[in-house]
DNA sequence: TTGCCATGTGAACGATGTCTACATTGTGGC
DNA sequence: GCCACAATGTAGACATCGTTCACATGGCAA
């Protein structure tokens, strides 16, 4: 009982008179802004409409962001970090002894899912102009390079060292057009369990093309 | 000299006093958004914007469009139209007794060139949700599908022909892919002698992943 | 306690898409 | 030739948007 008279000035500081600073409101405003995207694409990701969810009047994003742009680049970020889990997961389910042929198409799928299973995210993320995404080792084209790398140790394909980088190009440019095809193309209608049939076929092209 | 003076007053109708009609409002829009487009990208396509540059009233617009929507849409289709031109020179600059596979890999240089060419209008293609593009004979697609059917013919590549669709999905999502990434996506600074060299490796993946 | 610095507010500006009521023009039927 | 009607364009308003600037508020360090 004490502990609850304790606590009633908190109470109502955050109930009925919120606090005149917000705390961190700059992720909170990037959440807000993937929701946002996730519901109606990039241009839903609207600077006032995310103040006023954070209940913030549009000036104080100001503080955080130095214009609209940056905000939106900062939902594009968070969005593709759940892009690269998503193909780290799909890679990670494949058995430890499976080809590595077996983990480049897991990728391929682990994107294409994310892709059609937030299509608004996805396509917020494929209207990107700016994507820095220099973290070297974390981002997915990293991991897409390291996996093209195991198809060589395992001769599945022949693939100069040199070429490696051109070779997870390839791959990434038949992945990504299939899902962009798919999510806002002119696929974007195929139904499900066609549109994976497609994918399938594309991957294994891809994949059976780095052969020489 | 006499007809100088019979089209005095028609000079003077269209210099200092405008028709109160246009006279095909439509096109010129149209036009006048392709302009804008290819200079700033989609978000560039600004009806107001596109109705001062015509010399007329925003509203004027609705005379002829449902809503900007529509009017995009128009601008998609002729900044369509024109991606299909340049696959087609490509295509037709290939000798005629040429390998079938010369020719599919010469339409997809000719969308590559078309998107790096042209990257503004690209973007506001590829930014499309709508695309009916239900033109079947003429559309871009139906023209690879038919080069597909040349790959069968000449059994570069053996296809079988209920997978002719399947096939030119994957060419279509390698193309699209590696014109995306290279105009708009992570490898649009990559300089022009390398991104053809990119574009190239892709292609040659692509058609050599259709044989079995 | 005081003063500074980070953070948030309020009002304003110009621009945008869209709507409604009204103005102008070309055209086909008498 | 005239006149009503359909086609086309205008003016003004509204809500929303991104952005800026002067000011308010609050946490924190000296």
């Amino acid at each position: 009982m004490s502990t609850l008279w304790l606590r009633y000035p908190f109470v109502v500081n955050t109930v009925n008179t919120k606090p005149y600073h917000h705390g961190n409101l700059r992720e909170e405003m990037v959440r807000i802004g993937v929701q946002l995207a996730a519901e109606g694409g990039p241009e839903a990701v609207s600077l006032r409409k995310i103040a006023r969810r954070a209940g913030v009047s549009p000036s104080a994003a100001y503080r955080h962001f130095p214009g609209q742009d940056s905000l939106l680049g900062a939902v594009r970020h968070t969005a593709a970090d759940a892009l690269g889990r998503s193909m780290q997961d799909a890679v990670s389910q494949v058995a430890a002894d499976a080809p590595a042929a077996e983990r480049v198409i897991a990728a391929g799928r682990g994107y294409f899912e994310f892709a059609l299973d937030r299509r608004m995210l996805f396509r917020c993320l494929a209207s990107g102009f700016e994507l820095p995404e220099q973290d070297s080792q974390d981002s997915p084209f990293a991991r897409l390079l390291e996996l093209v790398g195991g198809l060589e140790r395992e001769a599945l394909a022949v693939v100069d060292a040199a070429a490696r980088f051109d070779a997870a190009v390839a791959l990434w440019s038949a992945v990504h057009g299939i899902s962009v095809l798919c999510t806002s193309g002119a696929l974007r209608d195929v139904p499900p369990p066609r549109n994976r049939e497609l994918l399938e076929v594309t991957l294994a092209t891809a994949v059976r093309g780095l052969r020489f």
